[in-house]
Formats: C-alpha cells, sequence, structure tokens
DNA sequence: CCTATCGTCTCAGTATGTGAGAAATTCCGT
DNA sequence: ACGGAATTTCTCACATACTGAGACGATAGG
C-alpha cells in the first residue's frame, strides 16, 4: 500500500476532526490489522495522534511543518512588514492569496489595529476560484488552456457564480481583469464588504493575489482608487523582491 | 512501501525547505523510478508541491490541514478570546502549548496590542521539555514512570539545562512545581525576559501549559503576583470549559 | 472482579511495489 | 524558435513486503 496513507490523511476534514478505527475500516475496506498497522506508522510519524475515546486526530507535525512552510515561503517572506503596514492605512483586512492547482488558498490574514468586521478568509482556508475579488483577478491571469480547461470541467459552477453562459463571454469578462491587473468587487464573498485584489505575477504565471477588504461603509468612492493603489504599491513591492531572489539564486548556483 | 512517503515529508526541515530527488533518491536508497513515484503521490495528494528548478516544497494540504486543527483543537476552542485579554491585561505575550510524547510545542501566540519584544516561540515551534517556564511546569506533571524514563534517557541534557545531577534531585526540584502547578523563570530562553506558566490539566493528566513572556524591565516584583493570579484564573477557565465539553461529549454519546 | 471491546502479533500467500532501461517530456542556451 | 541534455514518466517481469484471518493480550467500564 501507499495511497492508503494519504486517504487516511485526507479522510479528516472539518466535520469529521476525530476518526475511529473502525469508521475507517469500513470506509477503506481493510482489514483491522491493516488500519491499526497505518494509524500506528501515521502516529509514530506525528501526522495524528491518539485522542481520548480511541480516536485519531491531526497530530502535531503538521503544526510543525505549517509553521515550516509560513518561514520559507518566499511570497510570505517577501511580504514581510508590507502587509502590516497596507492593513493600518487603509483600515482594511489584507489576504495574501495563492493559487495551487484550480484552488486558491489564503495563505495570511493582516487585520488592521482597530477591530474590524471578521472577514471569512484566514490562513489555510481555500476559495472557489470563481468568486471574489481575490480569486477572480488570478482566475484573469491564467493560461488560456487552463481556462478552457475549466470551463469545461465546472462550467455550471462557473455560470452560477455570474459569468456569461459561453466561453467566449467567460473569457471576455476575463481580459479587462487582466489589463489591469487588478479586480474590485462589491459583497461577493461576505456581504456589506469590498474586495480589492491586484495580481502577483512571476513573469508570466500568476503566484497569487494580494487583496484589501474593507466594510463598503469605510469606503467612499473616492477612497477606492487611493486604497486600489497602495494595494498597486505593495504588489510591486513583493513582485521586484521574489524577482531579486530569483536572480540571486539563479546566480549563485 | 509505506515507511517512505513519511520518511520524505520528515526530511523536510528549516534548513531543507526544498528537496530534489536525487537527493532523496540517495538518502533513501531507493531507485530513481520510485522516488518519483512516491513524490507525484504526494504531489497529488496535496502534501508536497514542485517549486521552480525541480524541487518539491512542503505543500498546501498541509496549510489546510493546519487550519484544521486549529478549528477543532479543543484547547483553542476553550481559550478562545481569553488568551487576547490576558495579552492586554498583562501586557506580555502569551503562549499555550501543548504536550506531545517528550516535546512542548506551542500552539498559539497571543501578543498584546503595543509592539513588545518578540519572543522566539510561535506556533508551531517545538520546545525542549527541560528549559523554560512552559516546559518545566509540563514537565512537573508528568507521571513519575515517565519522569524516570526521560532522566535515563537525556540525563546529559537534564543536567546542562541546570537540574542537579542525582534522579533524586531532579524529581525533588519539580516537586514544589507540581504543588504550585506553576513556574516562574527569569532569562533561561530568552534573555531579559520573565516566564510566569500555569499547568493545564485534565484531570490528572497535564495536556499542556498557559504562560506569560514578559520583559523583567515591565515586571516590577509586586506586579509578579498580580500577573501570575491572572494566568491561573484563564488556565482554570480553559479547564473548566474542557471539563464541561468532555462531560458533554460523554452524555451524548 | 469479570466481560466485552479494543489493539497487537504471527504467518503463509500473493497482491503490489520495485527497479532497469527505454521512451517522452521539459529545460536551457544559442 | 531549435536542438541537445537533463529530467521525468512509462513498461514489465520479478520478488519483496504488504495483507488479512484469527489467536492472543490489553484495557476499560460496569
Amino acid at each position: 500500500m501507499s495511497e492508503r496513507l494519504l486517504r487516511i490523511l485526507e479522510s479528516f476534514d472539518l466535520s469529521r476532526p476525530v476518526r475511529k478505527p473502525a469508521q475507517l475500516m469500513d470506509e477503506l475496506g481493510v482489514s483491522r490489522a491493516s488500519i491499526y498497522r497505518d494509524l500506528k506508522a501515521l502516529e509514530e510519524a506525528g501526522l495524528l495522534e491518539r485522542v481520548a475515546d480511541r480516536g485519531y486526530a491531526l497530530g502535531p507535525l503538521i503544526v510543525e511543518l505549517d509553521r515550516q512552510i509560513r518561514l520559507a515561503d518566499p511570497l510570505l517572506q517577501a511580504s514581510g512588514k508590507l502587509l502590516r503596514k497596507l492593513a493600518a492605512e487603509t483600515g482594511g483586512t489584507v489576504l495574501l492569496c495563492r493559487v495551487h492547482g484550480d484552488k486558491v488558498l489564503c495563505i495570511h490574514q493582516e487585520m488592521p489595529a482597530d477591530p474590524v468586521t471578521p472577514v471569512s478568509y484566514e490562513r489555510g482556508r481555500a476559495m472557489p476560484l470563481y468568486r471574489g475579488a481575490t480569486s477572480k483577478v488570478i482566475l484573469a491571469h491564467l493560461p488560456r488552456a487552463e481556462l478552457e480547461r475549466l470551463w469545461h470541467r465546472d462550467r455550471a459552477t462557473i455560470v452560477a457564480a455570474g459569468f456569461p453562459s459561453g466561453l467566449q463571454g467567460f473569457l471576455a469578462e476575463l481580459e479587462p481583469l487582466r489589463e489591469a491587473k487588478a479586480c474590485v468587487t462589491h459583497s461577493e464573498v461576505d456581504a456589506g464588504m469590498a474586495g480589492l485584489a491586484v495580481a502577483l505575477l512571476d513573469g508570466q504565471r500568476v503566484l497569487g493575489s494580494l487583496s484589501v477588504v474593507i466594510p463598503l461603509a469605510r469606503l467612499p468612492a473616492a477612497r477606492s482608487k487611493t486604497v486600489l493603489s497602495k494595494v498597486f504599491s505593495v504588489a510591486s513591492s513583493i513582485e521586484s523582491t521574489l524577482e531579486n531572489e530569483r536572480l540571486r539564486a539563479r546566480s549563485k548556483r
């Protein structure tokens, strides 16, 4: 076996934070001995831990590995303290997101000092590709071939998210977002909130997006432009830091 | 194979955030085909991701799983907003830690509003069992058999951390900490900082500890007692919330 | 203390992962 | 944009190492 360990890991989700050997036995259709063997291996590795009442929960290694990712992630490193500053200056919540396959994953949330309406995205929360400024601006920068693949696979979802019902219309609607390298939406994910997102590019490829989420009440029309330009400025700074990193690494090798 | 996937995962650390197939081939002593198969499996699961320059880094699933842990962890849930309040009231950095086998793992760090000397412990950072208030108060609550096992295994480390050179002395030094259910240290982990830790118990068993780290300069002798009593109060509150949870779960089943 | 449930161990059979080498893909400099 | 080199995937026969049944041991709850 080999994929079974991964299947076990993937079987944990928010609605089932604790799994029992018997459940997994049925679900994966393997013998008791094998499940116990696998659970033991995962536990020894630290990916799972035993909890009261003969269950298993996700284990401490995951927490440690997530820290490793935080410390090593080039995108987070390049962002540094800029995000906190951006949050303070705009009074909104700043989100840094990456694209992974066909998901957008929030990898950092920075709240402004004064308490503000909480935003439903936080580190580790995966977001749909088709809703919200944060996602759409990424979508707009995906290669055309990828967009066509997504269209054929998720047409229903895409249309349900408010896009035109034809592939051409879908592409046409993304065009201006790519041109502008930005996307602004109102109440698309969290009601009463505006999202202002700018794409983060690494040359051609889109890495993710940087966005600010602000209650509409705090964002008079005139201020919108100012905020967006601040986001742009931070995004450029991140991009050039990444570019420098990339060059430095290249030449060192 | 089966343990190999886990070995690959464990081979990532802060000094090697990106691993290449060739390195792993040598290290694990398996064929090229097998390594590529394993990496592919881990990548499909989301535990790894390909990065530029033909390397693999820890992947998005880990970030998602860590969020699941944060949302489901009973200890974090029971702590709720209490930690933020504690940080604000004491002006120190609050740490919530769990014990896992023979490691202490920080699972939450809450900083006070005003900027303060940064503390080297943050979520995901594993701490030694023998140094610092946070760890020692946990150590003091481990079962005697466990302490003896640790003593025989880590005697050198334990003595190096400042404990007496005999088992009896070691146990005797922990005794008062268990009695007090608390531990206060100065400059033991971070220079110039005081640590005030209280154990979190679930009946007999020690779950972890709650601590406040404050620059010594901000902690006049008289204030120490006040701060410690605040920590105690929050710890009790967390313990009783956990107890209630436990009872509720029991009766529901 | 006793019983039911949970967890581990043993062992033979065979499913399944393994590795060498070939094919395909990707990458990079020109 | 092209061609050569390095990387990655694929194929397939083989044997390793995983599997599952059942016996045995441990634990918990009454």
